[in-house]
Formats: C-alpha cells, sequence, structure tokens
DNA sequence: CTTTTTGCAAATGATTTGCATTAAC
DNA sequence: GTTAATGCAAATCATTTGCAAAAAG
C-alpha cells in the first residue's frame, strides 16, 4: 500500500516518488540489503529505477533519519529502517551477513562519563566482527581471505 | 632505531624489510593516518615505497595482529598501533578527525549476555560519530556535506 | 637458491558528479 | 511554472590483481 511510505516521505519532507517510496518498501523487507540489492529488488517491485536514483533516495532517507547506513568495513554499504532503537550489528567477516543484536548493556552503552574532547557526539556505532555459523562450517581451519582484521 | 620495528615485525614471523619498518614508524609517529598519508611519510623517511607496497605491508601486519584497521563510514582507512587495549574512536563526520577515546564501561562492553547468533566474535568495534570543535566553529549552522547520517 | 616482497600498470568496485529530461508540488 | 528527482554517462576514489625484477632468509 502506497499510503504508508508516501507519508512518512512527506513526514521528513522528501517529495514523494514512486522510486522513493518503492525503496523505502524494499528497505523494509530486505533488511541490511546492498544498494545493488534493492535496485534489483524496486525494478522487480514497480519496473525501473536506475543506481544513481537509488544512492539518491537512500542518502536523502538516510540524512532524514528515516534509513540508517551501516558499513561493513570497506564493502558496498547496507540499509536498514530500524533507526529507532539502540540495536547493534553482528557481521561476519567472511560472507558479510549481518544480523541486529540488541546491546546488553542498556539504552547507549559507553556514552556516558568519558572524555568527548569537545565533540558533538550524535551517534554510537557499535559493530561486533566474527564469522557466522555456517561460514564456520564451510572453511578449511585457515581460511584463505579473511576479509578484515585477527590472524 | 631500526632495531625495534625490525624485531616486531620477526615477532609474528613477518620478513624484514626497510618499507616494512618505516611503515611501522610512521603508524606509530602519525596514529590514524590513511595509506596515502603514510606513504608520503615513509618517501620522506626511506626515500620510496609503492602504494601496493604500503597495502601489502599495512594488510600483513593487520593480519598479524600489529596494526589495527579503522574504517570511517566509507572514507578511506586509517591506522594505529595501539592494539593491546580496548580502546575506541571518536570521528568527525565533517572532516574525518580520529580521536582514540577509553571506554567508561571497561573491559569489553556489550561483549557479555547477548545472543551472538552462533557468530564466533572477535572483535567489539565502538565508534563514536560527531563534529569536532573545529568543524563546530568553521561551519555555519547548517553544513552543506554532513558525510553520513543524521540530519 | 627459494620464497617473499617490491613496484608498476591495469582492473575492479563503490560511490559521486554533471547535465538534460521528467515528474512533484 | 518552479523546484526537486530521475536517468544516463563519465569521473573519481580506495583498493586489488597480475606479473616481472629485486631483496630477504
Amino acid at each position: 500500500m502506497t499510503g504508508d511510505s508516501a507519508q512518512r516521505l512527506r513526514d521528513v519532507g522528501l517529495n514523494v516518488t514512486a522510486q522513493r517510496m518503492a525503496i523505502l518498501r524494499s528497505v523494509s523487507s530486505l533488511p541490511h540489503a546492498t544498494v545493488d540489492t534493492l535496485v534489483e529488488a524496486v525494478r522487480a517491485d514497480i519496473g525501473t529505477i536506475s543506481r544513481q536514483a537509488a544512492y539518491d533516495a537512500l542518502t536523502a532517507m538516510v540524512n532524514k533519519g528515516l534509513l540508517r547506513r551501516i558499513q561493513p568495513g570497506n564493502s558496498a554499504a547496507r540499509f536498514e529502517d530500524r533507526v529507532d532503537d539502540n540495536h547493534h550489528h553482528l557481521i561476519c567477516r567472511t560472507c558479510r551477513a549481518v544480523v541486529d543484536v540488541d546491546c546488553a548493556v542498556g539504552e547507549m552503552p559507553c556514552l556516558t562519563a568519558f572524555d568527548d574532547h569537545g565533540y558533538l557526539i550524535d551517534e554510537t556505532e557499535v559493530t561486533y566482527w566474527g564469522v557466522c555459523p555456517t561460514c564456520q562450517k564451510h572453511q578449511p581451519a585457515n581460511a584463505t581471505t579473511p576479509i578484515e582484521g585477527a590472524s
């Protein structure tokens, strides 16, 4: 239904377009998807979107706080629409699968009582790096291309 | 002095080369520097290094746990040699300045008592996003290009 | 002397920019 | 009607790959 996503766009002052509504819906149904995956999904949905329109729409919505961007190391950005709660991410070093995790500590971990060096802090990002169950099984003890860090 | 960095390389089983020693020294004196900055510094130091040799050396040392790689959003990676302690990073959205901060919570925040989804977790990364004092002053109330997120 | 590392060039992948066309308000 | 959004191509930026020459153990 077009109503909901249209309203969410209007609420933040963005023009309502078929592409933007479709992007918003795709991010909802495909949490942690990359731009390319979202472009595919939107094309299956409304027929056409350019990659640039997708980038533009996603950037606009991230800037308006409608979406959140996740940057798994140096690979393609992911997007999600869980923006209101304080949750973090568990990312597989091998296949880049992203899983949401709720913080055990509480509302805003580590955000209190440290030297902020005069910075105006607006976000605390917590990322857990590891290897997912599937990749643990399908890989020899010393895998070939660990995407980052940790010997 | 060449001894220290040479020994650190040997300790982790890496061949000792002039470039690698110089990289190690440069990362020490320029914490949070990008690859390009390090290449410049190394060239000023020992005369010559290719960018690829720098990437290779840095990757090798990160994999051996000698260095740590920081990925500020989607921009160029930074490197540091503080690998033994549990500290986090405060990054300026505008100028990308990186500052070390010690965690107020304790040893390993949020690492206990949550659902790990079967992942084998090896690192917890905490990043605080904000605007540094300098950028707060030098920018009009609504700056032009906030690098990421947050309206 | 065998293996690793270096250096150069070219390739790749993600993202951005410029500009004319089209659609929202 | 004006302003904002789309689509296409080309540009840019960080990083990787392939391979021959040079250096390390």
